[in-house]
Parts: structure tokens; C-alpha cells; sequence
DNA sequence: TAATAACTTGACACCGTGTCAAGTTGACAT
DNA sequence: ATGTCAACTTGACACGGTGTCAAGTTATTA
């Protein structure tokens, strides 16, 4: 599956993310990577058995490189529960432009392959417990709204941070980073907080 | 570009939309409305030039016959701007499920083909006035959030009230349509009102 | 100098969309 | 009855994208 020890592998990756990143994502196709990569399109499929797999494995690259999981994990030592919840909007709110390209590729993949769809569902289920967790520590501190119970909380905190809504608001909207995270913080707060 | 007077025109419609709605959405291929409707697939072509054309006019004729125009009329007659806004989440958030698996072809199909973008950016835009118009009979009351401008009260109504939003909470969270309507109508509340 | 890994070239099957040409069938008109 | 027209059928084919296969190149390494 992995190795082929050459630096190729890597080279592949970054083209991907190159193409999916600046991408009018629809295109993409091997033949587009292969091209990027200076390569033919057959030795792309010598390190990559399918394009589902060369795009889960971008993602996982770009989830590395990036290293969300230090970025979450700093949200995490917020102290009170509103202001967990106000860094993990943040840090999250801001990942999703470094990914979106790629989350584009993928959300476009659920429908076809089997295979996306659930690698896709994996790295969600990661920012789903990113949301328990805020909502957990809100609830500790006796200020999640009475209406709702934790996991309603954390589905609706989850959706509001699904890569989906980033779209519709700041492409389709035409809204500003800044003001998708502020809006977010200060309507998910009306919405979970008291 | 309409008529070939016969009743075809309408079958083909019908079966486009008997396999959106208990679709497993992904096929829908051209062969499988043909077959569907039992014509060739050629005969489909002669009623409908593209596969994009034949859905939005499939989407069309949803709207007619379910009168969502008379459903979203009925909201607007609300007196206050709370009711007002109630009464718009539930007549839309219960025409979603209705429109469902045309919609998701849509939006797979959107990323594709240009004038199917078209299209679809079409009807979720009169959504859009009808979450204008709510925000505002709220703003009239003097009830709309403070922090809050008009614009981006109605682009947040709308966000809310996405397929996508539905789709996510729905299938991926696993609510209940009732649920949905019900959550909906209190988040919505403490994030637009007061 | 021979073997091996990484890559190239070029062909091909498969699928779905859309096009084209020729043939069938039934209704309606003269 | 004959012709003609519209609606439809059958069957072929081009195109673009994915994935497969076979044979050839090239550089390293033993």
C-alpha cells in the first residue's frame, strides 16, 4: 500500500493539494496530478490504487502538515466553558479554508464512493467530539441552555461548524473569515449558552 | 423546447422524480428514467435535451404540483415576527423532505454543470427573500437581535434552513422531522430574536 | 553484468452522456 | 388506399474520465 520509499509518494500529495487548494476544484483528475507532479498518469496509480485513495491520503497529509490536532487540542485548556467553546469555534472555524478544496473533493466523492464517503464521516466524527467536548464543559459549568440536551447541543454545534455552512455563508453569502467567525461565536452562544 | 403535445413529456417527469425521491440519489441515470418511464432512452432525448435541463424542469414540476409558492404564502400571513418566522421554518422545513432527492442531484450536479448551478442558485434564492421578509416583519416589531444586521439575520435564517443543514442534521445526527422543526424554531429564536 | 525498482508509452475495457441515421407505427387528411 | 407527419425504436458511435495491462526504458545496486 504505502512505501514505494521514493519521495514521489510525497510529490504526489502535494500536487494534489496544490490542485484541490487553488483549484476551480471540479477538475482534479488523475491525469491534472500526474501532469503537476511531472509524471504520467500510470505512475500514479503505482503509488495510488484509486483516486478515492490518493484524496484520503491528501487529506491525511494536509490534516498532518497542518497539525489540527495541536490547534483543537489548544482549545482544549480554555478554563471556562463559554470561552472553550469560543476557541474551538475559532480554531476550527478558521482550519476549514486550509481544507476546503479538498473537503469540496470529498463531499462531491460521498456520493459515489463508498470508501469517501466513510474516510470523509472519520475526520468529521473527529470535530464531532470536538463539539461533545465544548458542550460537555458548558454544561459542567451549569450554563448550557436548559432546552436542549448535550448530544441536540453538540449535533447543532456540529452542523453550524460543518464545512457545508462555511460555504453557503461565506461563499454563497459572501461573508468575510472574520465575520463568520464572530457571527458564529456570538450566534452559537445566543444559541447554547444559558 | 416544451410540448411534442403527448403525455410523455409528463411521465418522463414523473419517473425523473419517482427515482429522485426513494433514490439511493447516486444513480438516476438517464437509462434508468427511460426504463422507468418505458421508453427508450433515446425517446427521453427528445423531450429533454440534457440530463441538467431534464432535472430542473423535473424540479419545476415538483414545485407546481406541491405548491410550495401557496406554503411559504401561508407563513407571510402572520401577524407578529416571531409567528411570522415559525411559521416559515416549519413551511419550509417541512417541504424540505419533499424535495430531498431532487435536490441532492442538484447539488452534486452544481459543481458540474453551470446552468444547473444556475438553477439551483434560482430557488434557493426566492428561500432567500422569504428569509428576508421574516427577518424583517421581525425588525419592524423591534424583536430582531441588536448585534445582528438585517442582511445577516436573513443569510443566517437562510444557512439554517439549507438543504445541506437539513441533510446533515437529519441523516447524519439521526433527528426526527419533528425534532428538526421543533429545535429549529427555539435556535433560531434565541439567535434572531430579542 | 545481471537483476530490480521506478517509471514511461501506448493500448484497451468500462461507463455514462450526448449525437446521428435509418426504420417502425399509428393517426389523420385527401 | 395512399401519403405524410409526429412519436418512438434500434443500433451505432464519439467523447471524457477511470482503471488495467503489457512491454520497454533507465538508474542503482549487488
Amino acid at each position: 500500500m504505502s512505501s514505494k520509499n521514493s519521495e514521489t509518494h510525497e510529490r504526489i500529495l502535494k500536487s494534489a493539494w496544490k490542485l484541490l487548494a487553488d483549484g476551480q476544484s471540479s477538475a482534479v483528475r488523475m491525469s491534472d496530478i500526474a501532469k503537476q507532479t511531472g509524471i504520467s498518469r500510470q505512475a500514479v496509480y503505482l503509488h495510488f490504487p484509486t483516486r478515492a485513495e490518493l484524496l484520503i491520503a491528501t487529506a491525511r497529509y494536509i490534516d498532518e502538515v497542518k497539525d489540527i490536532d495541536a490547534r483543537l487540542a489548544k482549545s482544549r485548556s480554555a478554563s471556562g466553558g463559554v470561552e472553550r467553546l469560543e476557541a474551538f469555534v475559532e480554531a476550527w472555524g478558521n482550519y476549514i479554508p486550509e481544507i476546503y478544496g479538498a473537503a469540496r473533493a470529498f463531499i462531491v466523492m460521498q456520493t459515489k464512493d463508498e470508501e469517501a464517503s466513510a474516510a470523509w464521516a472519520d475526520r468529521m466524527s473527529a470535530v464531532r467530539h470536538g463539539c461533545e467536548a465544548a458542550v460537555e464543559a458548558l454544561a459542567r459549568d451549569g450554563r448550557l441552555t436548559c432546552s436542549l440536551s448535550t448530544s441536540e447541543a453538540a449535533d447543532l454545534l456540529w452542523a453550524q461548524l460543518s464545512v457545508e455552512n462555511w460555504e453557503l455563508l461565506r461563499h454563497r453569502c459572501g461573508w468575510t473569515q472574520a465575520r463568520y467567525i464572530d457571527v458564529l461565536q456570538r450566534t452559537l452562544g445566543a444559541m447554547l449558552v444559558d
